[in-house]
DNA sequence: AAGTCGTGGGA
DNA sequence: TTCCCAAGACT
């Protein structure tokens, strides 16, 4: 735990930080709909900032309400999607544009268990939008915030692998009363961790609570904790996953024999369509044809 | 609850 | 060059 005045101190400190060092990201702008920013959260999820930008703007114009991406192919989306990664998401949010229009009158639900039960709307992003689309008090808890609050509460480099009670509960003690300031802090403790509180190489330097950081008091010891699980993925069914969707996203109908014919493990080629039809990621057309669905 | 699911860039 | 990991969700 933390004592309250220490939390309070830390989240002024970091909320004046924000008006100051906050970057200018096209979803924060003023005017931003909470379709906007649903788009933002699922564009973001395991995906770099620098990234998302362009794609947003573009999803933005071309659909800019649910109603709009509902109307289209799924396959649209996953073409829209382009090599942001992780095509689900893409799914995903067709899916919730269209339960949006047909469970919520086309308007993104305001409510926190509304937004969670949306396909691809998990713990962390329904307080994100909740939070920054609605302007209501919530815990966002993404992998910024468990990262500067580990280091500045617990004094370790990194949070555990899975986020635990422990530290949610952590987290609530830092959340201010009012929903304004509980939703700035949201943002703002999010900013400081993807721009200062970095996993790489932390900027101590620039930080508005070094002060206050029982990490950097202990001499910011490296982490010892349970191995931080890998990401191999040369050789992967992922990638070849990846491979077959890049072809079918170049649009029209491949056929199923000549798609990835040189991929050198036939059996994880077949493997990848199999799995990427299970996914709904690609249908099969007549003739042995294999387009996105 | 540990694995799976893309892709690219900075250190 | 290689490695690490980025506003997670789902099973």
């Amino acid at each position: 735990m933390i004592a309250p005045a220490t939390a309070a101190t830390v989240v002024s400190a970091v909320l004046g930080w924000y008006d100051q060092h906050r970057r200018d990201l096209p979803w924060r702008r003023p005017g931003t709909s909470p379709w906007g920013v649903l788009v933002s959260e699922f564009m973001l999820q395991q995906t770099p900032v620098a990234r998302v930008r362009e794609p947003w703007l573009s999803w933005l114009t071309r659909w800019p309400e649910p109603a709009a991406l509902a109307a289209e192919a799924p396959g649209e989306a996953v073409r829209a999607w382009g090599r942001l990664g992780y095509p689900r998401r893409a799914l995903r949010l067709h899916q919730t544009a269209i339960a949006i229009v047909q469970q919520h009158g086309g308007s993104v639900p305001t409510e926190r268990s509304d937004l969670l039960a949306l396909p691809g709307v998990g713990s962390y992003t329904a307080a994100a939008i909740a939070s920054f689309a609605f302007g209501q008090r919530h815990v966002v808890l993404d992998t910024n915030v468990r990262r500067v609050l580990t280091r500045i509460a617990l004094g370790e480099e990194f949070p555990a692998p899975a986020t635990t009670r422990a530290e949610a509960t952590l987290a609530e003690g830092f959340l201010p009363r009012s929903p304004e300031r509980a939703a700035r802090w949201a943002v703002a403790s999010m900013e400081l961790g993807a721009v200062v509180c970095s996993a790489r190489s932390p900027r101590c330097g620039d930080c508005p609570v070094v002060r206050q950081c029982a990490w950097h008091r202990a001499g910011r010891p490296t982490y010892d904790g349970p191995p931080r699980r890998g990401q191999t993925y040369e050789g992967t069914d992922r990638q070849c996953r990846g491979a077959v969707l890049a072809v079918l996203r170049g649009g029209g109908e491949v056929p199923e024999a000549d798609l990835l014919a040189e991929w050198p493990e036939p059996a994880q080629r077949t493997r990848a369509i199999e799995s990427l039809i299970a996914d709904g990621l690609a249908v099969r057309t007549g003739r042995g044809r294999l387009t996105l669905p």
